[in-house]
DNA sequence: CACCGGATAAATGTCAACAATACCATCATA
DNA sequence: TATGATGGTATTGTTGACATTTATCCGGTG
């Protein structure tokens, strides 16, 4: 499994913990697709459990921002719009550019070189003949690239905010709607690299920044090529 | 009440938002101390609900990072160290500098003109000599502020971000160590409206940026003059 | 034919009891 | 005396049943 799934702060001790990772899974690779009510009968059935074990785990999918609840009413899985989609760039451009500028300051010459393994990593991978599957491999190399700063950053709260209540979005579009293969998105990480190597945290951010910015602008440019009905997530 | 506490997204309509609000209310208060034990035997009969409506409760105000929960051990009121806090200033710089830059984009004339007005009545109450509270308006007025360019951001998942998931965690402190009065936060909020006035981008998230980091320097030396138990939430 | 209203069915909210785990005081032993 | 085992007590996790709200269906009416 890829590095960014594992990213998990705490193993399953209690049956709602189970409960929540098995349904966060399923909504992450789209198993459960978007929009798809949460019916306790039947998911407690489906799993075995009594519904208020389900419940609590349905709170912690809530957490995360994976499913939406209303009183009396119930969950649903969360839907995308377009618009919900470049919000969430904007946020990440504001959180990962100081979790980069951090990281440049806080992350360990151990952990530098790590970073720069995955992206060489990455682009031997890319060049790879027999890997067929690359969309796949670049949204995982990208999504472990990213994740590697955000663990440098330092800053406990920015790495779960980060982690938790984001993340988990991006995955939900990026198994859906992956944006692809981008040779310029991988110079952006190689300078954003090389920043880190020097220590440069002010250039870190930019260079963060505008990596972020940018891919916000490819995703922009790639949905709108797209009918309501390939999106398939319109809320 | 203070405009910045009413900023909840809904009414409570069950059992458990309505818990969720008073024990929220309690412990930003300090009502219920920091660290303390959440026993639902015990909340439940104070309260007179059941425990299956508190522990809802308790899931919610574990959203907003107000309480820590530990299986089969329970939940306690967080606490703050001051390394914590001043991570939390970092991802205000972050996050508010993002969302001043969108509120010069996307704040209505009207919203600029009630910014301006709040900052007016803030610099008046500030020399009013019958109001003796100094310390209370001070951070009512700042949180208010605050709130005001936040909700003007049109970033609907940043409002939230900050408004849920750090902004209680700003009063849970501010209630408990108010810095008080600040004649230089005030000039940094007079160029910030400014620059909104202007409709400058740019220069809005410089000058929250700078702002938020003033801020964190002020708190930060002034908690290094506090000793532990001044303090009283070490976790 | 479209629209409204009541009865039925199903889902969610709430509760109290049971099971499993953690806390604590006591006691034995090195 | 300090340390570790042991049993009792209290707290949390889990379950199934009940209460309340919402959704659906069906017949009536303009």
């Amino acid at each position: 499994m890829a590095f960014h799934l594992a990213c998990q702060m705490y193993e399953p001790v209690t049956i709602s913990d189970r409960l929540f990772l098995d349904l966060r899974r399923a909504i992450l690779t789209g198993e459960l697709p978007a929009g798809k009510k949460i019916s306790e009968p039947e998911l407690s059935a489906t799993y075995g459990v009594s519904r208020g074990s389900l419940r609590e785990a349905i709170s912690k999918l809530e957490n995360c921002n994976l499913v939406t609840r209303k009183p009396n009413i119930g969950a649903r899985v969360v839907t995308f719009s377009v618009d919900q989609l470049l919000e969430i760039y904007q946020i990440r451009e504001a959180m990962e550019g100081m979790a980069a500028r951090l990281a440049a300051r806080n992350m360990s010459d151990h952990e530098i070189q790590h970073l720069r393994m995955l992206l060489e990593r990455h682009k031997k991978a890319i060049d790879d003949p027999e890997i067929t599957n690359k969309a796949d491999l670049e949204r995982d190399a990208d999504l472990d690239f990213h994740f590697c700063i955000i663990q440098g950053c330092s800053n406990e709260r920015l790495l779960r905010m980060l982690c938790q209540d984001l993340y988990d979005l991006v995955r939900f579009y990026r198994y859906r709607l992956n944006p692809g293969f981008s040779p310029t998105a991988m110079q952006e990480h190689e300078l954003l690299v090389q920043a880190l190597e020097r220590r440069d945290g002010e250039m870190a951010e930019l260079l963060m920044r505008h990596h972020v910015r940018a891919s916000r602008d490819r995703a922009k440019e790639r949905l709108q090529q797209m009918t309501p009905e390939e999106l398939g997530l319109a809320g």
